[in-house]
DNA sequence: CGACGAGTATTTTTT
DNA sequence: ATACTCGTCG
């Protein structure tokens, strides 16, 4: 799929009310958007000439200092909107400061640049990309087409590419592409790091096909912008001219092409403002340089440093924590934050058996919480990986809790939207090769590689688009019969399809074209679980499409639309990764997962070594710093990780916490030997007594010595041997016991009881309905009602 | 061409 | 465990 002007309309959107004078508040010098700024905040916004950099500690109030910036720049007349530019990471955090501009002047603002750093970089080049050798209509390539492209160029090369998949070539070229090195630019050993010396020559070839198909990546939407800048002088002057002010929003995350960007940007007059967190770097993995705010005083001379320190979201115990964990890290700017609203209550440390148990317990808090009444909202569970949310999301569907799974896949990434989209791509662009090579055999009919291969060697033999080659192999007499009958219904199908598309109304022909392509069809067909939410998506799509004027204008904003997730009124409490959560804010943080191996995370100590050490150690920072009033922090004594069972222990981090700000047992109580007594005089007393025989099984895994302050024993046991063997796959009579316990409502033959929630394997989700023996009747959401053996679900 | 079985690799994610 | 990719066989 391509993702034509994907994310433009942060810039050009707001046709409302032209720009008008702005009063100051009345009879005073200071203007009302400037009322409750603290002290640092008031000199982060006025520092308006040279070089600024504000270093904003978590929930300092730096979206308000970027926004009331940039309404001081333009109500002190120091800038129109159209020379300010203001650039973010993503298009929501784009869309908010767009937002809050308007509210803080009270009338939205029209023709202030803002947006994300490709979205901006894409407006410019589509005014220049002749520059590069592209047209100003080039296509923008996402990661399954620049794959796509990547595997064709190593299979004409004789790559073995199942030895060097095009995956790991396509990451090369994006590392390198982060680092600014154009394919002249490479070192000669970095050659190296892909089929023994063939790195260089298909990152060369691949610029190569990309100008060809008039496309590129999202790289190369920096990358030709610096390009550009740097053979025309004249060019960017003009842009140096416009762009008078620049503001750069979590500027720690920047990488090395942005930073040059910038740069470029800002040599003539210095104006750049860059906001940010070197304790909330968390995206290295992806390019982003620590090094670059680091550095950025010496990167611009007589730079003014503004710290925000004063937290005011979290409470005293939760910011004395994240702090005291994070001067752990030695490369810092240095900061503390601080607040004057009070200490609360500390942060909880607490260890259980193992991840069930933690979700158990996590869940069951939570339950109670909700039957308080306490806004759900409000509560969130963080874990460092994806894999971490599955436990947790069984137990809250098994407790009937409303959550909401933040960052799964993106609707417009599923592959039945993209694939709807690649069909309305080759009607409104005909020569969209990318699109219609997703499609040419979806669904199924018969065109296999065999026949892409020949339209291939045709289009490439006369230069031609794949679908001119496609329509024209059709007259040819090169294809077996069948597929030549196929092709050319497909082919005329589009040829019609193009025909309606100036009198039909584009939902409408968005419906015929899914009809009659065969792709509702084929999910139809389809009996697994997701087809009939795979159809509902389609009709969604569909539904979206109406609010556009056309087909092209639909195409243009369909990323955006596709991010307006449905609104729900229900309170739901979120469960995501730590770097989704990065800059929300909770009242109820619950931290699970903390220990050796998964945070931090094995794989990135393996490959990035202390840099990456620091990386998790700043997540963990970003973590506790989400909290308002509470955080509270888990780890298990084993957990499935790959299908096994592996014992694991504290994560270091929880050493690293100063104890004088943490809760270490709480109600739970992890006092190694008093675990029982913990167990058995907290209230609740269907939850406790079960877990009991977990407990003396994990004293025995550990030599007798136990938790409590067997949590900071076992610490220096695993200093010189690294991560866990593995326990014995039997779990004790605890969870025998506890499903027993569990089901104990409305007991069957078979442990699993009438009206329970239960989970299978093929046919999803789904309820009890009625029993007899070890046969039960489910009624599946998505598939009706079947009877199943009870072995083969999972009460969840 | 398509269905099926074997083998493999499983962090984090935006544009 | 599981999902996804690749290769073989019908």
């Amino acid at each position: 799929m391509t993702h034509d002007d994907f994310d433009l309309d942060g810039l050009d959107s707001l046709e409302t009310t032209p720009t008008a004078p702005t009063k100051m508040a009345a009879g005073s010098a200071e203007p009302a958007y400037m009322v409750g700024l603290n002290e640092a905040q008031r000199d982060a916004v006025l520092a308006l000439d040279g070089p600024v950099l504000v270093l904003a500690g978590a929930g300092t109030g730096k979206t308000r200092v970027l926004t009331t910036r940039l309404s001081h720049l333009m109500v002190t007349g120091k800038a129109a909107p159209w020379n300010m530019l203001a650039v973010t990471f993503t298009n929501k955090a784009a869309r908010e400061m767009q937002d809050r501009v308007a509210r803080l002047l009270g009338r939205p603002v029209e023709g202030l640049w803002i947006g994300t750093f490709h979205s901006v970089a894409a407006k410019i080049l589509r005014k220049h990309a002749e520059v590069v050798g592209l047209k100003s209509n080039f296509t923008i390539l996402d990661t399954d087409d620049q794959i796509r492209v990547i595997k064709q160029l190593i299979q004409a090369e004789g790559i073995d590419d199942k030895r060097w998949p095009a995956r790991m070539m396509a990451g090369l070229i994006d590392r390198w592409k982060n680092r600014a090195a154009t394919p002249e630019r490479i070192p000669e050993s970095e050659s190296y790091a892909y089929a023994e010396g063939l790195g260089g020559k298909i990152y060369k070839a691949y610029q190569a096909r990309l100008k060809v198909l008039n496309a590129c990546d999202f790289g190369d939407l920096l990358l030709h912008n610096i390009t550009l800048f740097q053979s025309k002088p004249d060019i960017l002057a003009q842009y140096h001219d416009q762009f008078r002010y620049i503001l750069v929003d979590e500027y720690q995350d920047t990488n090395v092409a942005q930073y040059l960007w910038l740069r470029l940007l800002a040599q003539a007059h210095h104006n750049i403002c860059c906001v940010g967190d070197d304790d909330q770097s968390i995206y290295g993995w992806r390019g982003a340089e620590v090094g670059n705010i680091l550095r950025f005083s010496e990167d611009f001379p007589g730079a003014k440093v503004v710290k925000l320190e004063q937290n005011y979201r979290s409470t005293g115990h939760i910011l004395a924590a994240a702090s005291g964990l994070i001067t752990a890290n030695e490369g810092r700017l240095g900061k503390t934050l601080w607040t004057d609203s009070g200490n609360g209550e500390k942060v909880s440390v607490r260890g259980v058996w193992d991840s069930r148990e933690e979700a158990r317990t996590i869940s069951d808090e939570i339950e109670s919480m909700q039957l308080k009444s306490y806004p759900l909202n409000e509560v969130a569970i963080l874990v460092r990986a994806g894999f971490q949310t599955r436990e947790f999301e069984e137990r809250m569907i098994n407790l009937g809790l409303p959550y909401r799974v933040v960052g799964g896949p993106r609707f417009y990434e599923r592959a039945e939207i993209r694939d709807a989209m690649a069909y309305l791509r080759v009607i409104a662009q005909s020569d969209n090769d990318l699109a219609f090579e997703r499609i040419v055999n979806q669904p199924k009919r018969g065109l296999g590689t065999s026949t892409v291969q020949k339209i291939h060697h045709l289009s490439r033999a006369h230069n031609i688009s794949m679908v001119s080659a496609a329509m024209q192999i059709t007259e040819l007499d090169e294809l077996r019969p069948a597929a030549r009958r196929s092709l050319g219904g497909l082919m005329d199908n589009f040829a019609r399809w193009r025909g309606l598309l100036a009198t039909l109304p584009h939902t409408e022909l968005a419906e015929m074209v899914l009809e009659e392509s065969g792709i509702v069809k084929m999910w139809q067909d389809d009996t697994s679980p997701q087809a009939p939410g795979k159809l509902e998506n389609l009709r969604e799509l569909i539904t979206g499409m109406a609010e556009f004027e056309n087909l092209t204008g639909f195409l243009e904003h369909i990323e955006l639309v596709m991010e307006n997730e449905k609104k729900d009124d229900v309170a739901k409490l979120s469960i995501m990764t730590l770097h989704a959560a990065k800059g929300l804010e909770f009242n109820m943080v619950f931290l699970p997962g903390w220990e050796e191996g998964v945070f931090p995370n094995q794989r990135s100590l393996d490959e990035g070594g202390l840099k990456s050490l620091e990386e998790e150690r700043r997540l963990a920072y970003v973590g506790i710093t989400r909290a308002r009033i509470k955080a509270t922090i888990y780890f298990a004594g084993s957990r499935q990780i790959f299908g096994q069972w592996q014992s694991s222990l504290p994560s270091r981090f929880i050493d690293e916490l100063p104890a004088d700000h943490l809760d270490i047992d709480s109600e739970q109580g992890l006092q190694g030997n008093t675990a029982r007594g913990g167990w058995h005089s907290s209230e609740g007393d269907d939850a406790s007594s079960d877990d009991f025989g977990g407990y003396e099984a994990y004293d025995q895994n550990n030599s007798g010595s136990g938790y409590g302050p067997g949590w900071q024993r076992a610490q220096k046991f695993k200093a010189g041997g690294s991560r866990g063997d593995k326990i014995n796959k039997q779990r004790g009579p605890k969870t025998i016991d506890g499903s027993a316990r569990r089901v104990a409502k409305k007991p069957v033959v078979s442990n699993i009881a009438i009206g329970e929630r239960v989970f299978h394997d093929k046919f999803g989700y789904g309820t009890v309905t009625d029993a007899e023996g070890n046969k039960l009747l489910v009624n599946f959401e998505n598939s009706g009602e079947k009877r199943v053996l009870d072995s083969f679900v999972k009460s969840t």
